[in-house]
DNA sequence: GCCCATTTGTTCGTATGTATA
DNA sequence: TTATACATACGAACAAATGGG
């Protein structure tokens, strides 16, 4: 599995079981398949998935219990409606990055002042996404029954 | 390194790496040890280092470079509230393209590593865009009233 | 109550690919 | 070219929790 098209294979399985809880067809409240269900369904090793269940639980869609299953806890809808515009600042910050990553620089050093302001600059954005999530995170609709944490 | 009163071995090393990361001991720019480092530092193996330093990475604290090493992006002190409007990140993401065009001019010898630590800062706001589009307002995903299990 | 299969979570080891120096 | 280092990927094992017999 070198390189295929979509990134890592275990970010691929992770894409397709977002698509298919978006689609409902793992819907919320449901468990989705086991480990060794899911190894035979991608035809991937177990460190596979582990790494994409791994994903979509540090991404809050879903929720494993020992000697249950990985139960689904919210759609990916719900979060895009929420957050287009950041998905939107996600894919140019993207952008910028590979033009950066084109833009290699071949040595030499010293200087710069204008890099300097940048990095300042960029320190404050990231500040400022940081303030975003704490912003975003109180007035979220759904998903937030008022239940205390555990 | 079986201590139940952490958690996790892997948790333990992460929130130590935390500590150490808020209180400067890894400053923000700076590269934290390898995980060969890490792993004689702890005395656990690969696989906890990876998972410690994953989580890090998943929460925006530090960035990974193949070849290079894992670069401290914030600090977790960074991540007080600060309300912010969509707009104004999105002016400040095409100010800081702007700047970058013209940071990455054809001057030759253009500071390297200036440009390097850019790279970091701006994969940094790559990875927390991402992750605050994954985790937007879901502050913890149980409590779901039916289901959850049992 | 006890044993056993299933499942998740964690941990161990190792190999390969790729990027950097 | 060689060495270092991260990212991904393979496998294996154990603990804890669950549920069925």
């Amino acid at each position: 599995m070198a390189d295929p098209v979509g990134g890592p294979a275990y970010q691929q399985v992770a894409r397709d079981l977002r698509e298919r809880i978006a689609s409902a067809q793992f819907p919320v409240g449901s468990a989705i398949p086991s480990t060794a269900k899911l190894r035979e369904m991608y035809g991937v090793s177990i460190t596979v998935v582990r790494a994409a269940v791994a994903q979509l639980r540090a991404d809050g869609l879903v929720t494993g219990y020992p000697g249950k299953g990985v139960f689904v806890s919210a759609t990916p809808d719900a979060l895009v409606g929420r957050a287009v515009t950041v998905e939107d600042l996600a894919r140019q910050v993207e952008e910028l990055r590979a033009e950066l990553r084109r833009a290699k620089s071949p040595r030499r050093s010293e200087s710069a002042a204008e890099v300097a302001a940048l990095r300042e600059q960029v320190a404050l954005l990231q500040a400022q996404v940081l303030g975003l999530y704490a912003q975003l995170g109180i007035p979220y609709p759904g998903g937030q029954p008022g239940a205390a944490p555990k």
